[in-house]
DNA sequence: CCCTGATTCGC
DNA sequence: GCGAATCAGG
């Protein structure tokens, strides 16, 4: 894979906006993290604070001490990662100025002026060159409620009354008000009741019998 | 072990 | 110029 313009480019942003040298070549795609960190010198991108760097104190004052001010440096999120889009979370700004509410300050707020971000594979909204605030707002914490909430949820199977002798289909979708789980007794050896059995498992077709897959979107999944 | 970035060196 | 191999800290 050859570092086309575009991509040297696309290195360049990555690279400015923190994300790992392994984050950057997921990005891209078609190379590895030595290949992002090689170009990364060789364009004579700066340094980040590395692990091996300086006698220990100088790249753990120095290095932080330019860059934490304003932006302290991006966490890696814990999230686990099937897809190669869960990179790029943006750093929390640094409370201190906080903004006020939009209701609280009704009076002067100047109009939006119209931001121009680009869109990454996964969907999430790249933070704009000069933009100092992350675009997205971080989810708040979901409220956490009864395990039973309300007497619709009575007589419904919830997490907690699972057993190895109940279906454990579930119906509806976790974190909604309703979900819950089939809750009947199960097909022996299953983890399910025989009506949702048949829908987990279906006899294995012979080969010249079954229908060849979809072409997966995109091209599918990357190959690493 | 995993991760990170830095550096080296053969191609 | 490129990037795998290697180093070394967290």
């Amino acid at each position: 894979m050859a570092w086309t313009d575009e991509r040297i480019d696309q290195l360049k942003r990555l690279w400015g906006q923190g994300m790992t040298a392994s984050q950057i070549a997921e990005e891209l795609g078609g190379v590895s993290r030595n290949a992002v960190i090689g170009k990364a010198h060789r364009l004579g991108l700066e340094a980040r604070p590395s692990p091996v760097k300086g006698g220990g104190d100088a790249a753990a004052a120095a290095a932080p001490a330019a860059a934490a001010p304003a932006a302290p440096p991006p966490e890696k999120p814990v999230v686990e990662k099937p897809a190669p889009v869960v990179a790029a979370p943006k750093p929390a700004p640094a409370p201190a100025p906080a903004p006020a509410p939009v209701a609280a300050t009704p009076a002067p707020t100047p109009a939006p002026q119209p931001m121009v971000r680009s869109i990454g594979p996964g969907g999430f909204q790249r933070q704009a060159p000069g933009e100092q605030s992350a675009p997205i707002t971080p989810a708040p914490p979901r409220r956490l409620v009864p395990a039973k909430p309300s007497a619709d949820m009575a007589d419904k199977t919830s997490l907690l009354d699972l057993n190895d002798r109940i279906c454990k289909w579930p119906l509806g979708h976790p974190g909604e008000p309703d979900f819950h789980f089939c809750g009947q007794p199960i097909n022996p050896g299953f983890p399910y009741c025989l009506d949702h059995c048949s829908v987990a498992y279906q006899a294995q077709l012979p080969r010249r019998d079954r229908r060849p897959p979809p072409p997966l979107p995109f091209g599918g999944p990357r190959v690493r």
